[in-house]
DNA sequence: CCTGAAGTCTCTAGCAGCTAGAGGTTCAAG
DNA sequence: CTTGAACCTCTAGCTGCTAGAGACTTCAGG
């Protein structure tokens, strides 16, 4: 039996984040100690694992509920799951097509800057106008 | 003089987040009609117009907030836009690495379902042990 | 001039996916 | 038996908006 601290390091998963699963439902509860403790055993660092390697893979966490409930039924088809990691692999394409653009553009302001004064900089001047790009970017991409 | 919607029709931005970039201090607060509703001039539309383009090249808001003051001194160097800027494109292309990696592990993933039953589903086994990946790709990776 | 619809106002709460903190309890080592 | 790390619950915060409630303003048509 393990503590949600020693699941937390085996899974590679934070404590506050195993709650945060447990609360949402991603995780059932666990059993708990005499004084309260959560306690886990060897399915719930599976399931634990499956979900990190999940989100690892870029996964919501909606998406993850779903393949939880399809690997709790062995026996059934795995087109779902099929259909799941290809809308996924999808959204990573799409994803990637429209930072690789945002990259283009952003080379090529950073390339004709001529580091001199705000008043010409090609930086401050592009942003301010889209005009001035050569691609189409218009879907908005937050990079943290 | 603009009213709210107009201008935000004219940049391409929705009502709400006008009131939002306001409420954060990116956009100035602005006249108002008789009627207390807000009015806006053509540098407002100019300043939005930056705000959203920026946005679209996928600059966070803090870095807007230091660009558009950048933009406000325009006699000053441009080495510190310059340096924001390029800070975006290393975090650009730092995500499109990571999607990439992604995008392979999935495509193996994917490929490598035999379309049975989740009992040998591929997908469902990468998925639950990170041994089955062919490349790290460990840094998580939200992708809406 | 009046009506009604569209637009605007403020305020609060919600989304993902956590993370951080307060203030208190429990457990294990020494 | 004491200490201090780990645990508990609860609330609030992060980014960048978005949605809704309930009230007011504005404008076009009649």
């Amino acid at each position: 039996m393990l503590t949600i601290g020693k699941l937390g390091d085996a899974a590679g998963v934070k404590v506050p984040t195993i709650r945060y699963y447990e609360q949402i439902g991603l995780l059932p509860e666990p059993e708990r100690s005499a004084g309260n403790q959560r306690l886990y055993g060897k399915s719930a660092l599976e399931r634990l694992a499956f979900i990190r390697h999940s989100r690892e893979l870029g996964f919501p966490l909606e998406a993850i509920r779903d393949l939880l409930s399809l690997s709790d039924r062995p026996d059934q088809s795995c087109a779902a799951a099929d259909i799941i990691a290809k809308d996924q692999l999808a959204a990573v394409e799409a994803r990637i097509a429209r930072l690789t653009a945002l990259k283009a553009e952003l080379e090529r302001m950073i390339t004709q800057c001529a580091q001199g004064t705000i008043a010409d900089c090609r930086i401050i001047e592009v942003i301010g106008d889209h005009s001035h790009c050569a691609q189409d970017h218009r879907t908005s991409e937050a990079v943290g």
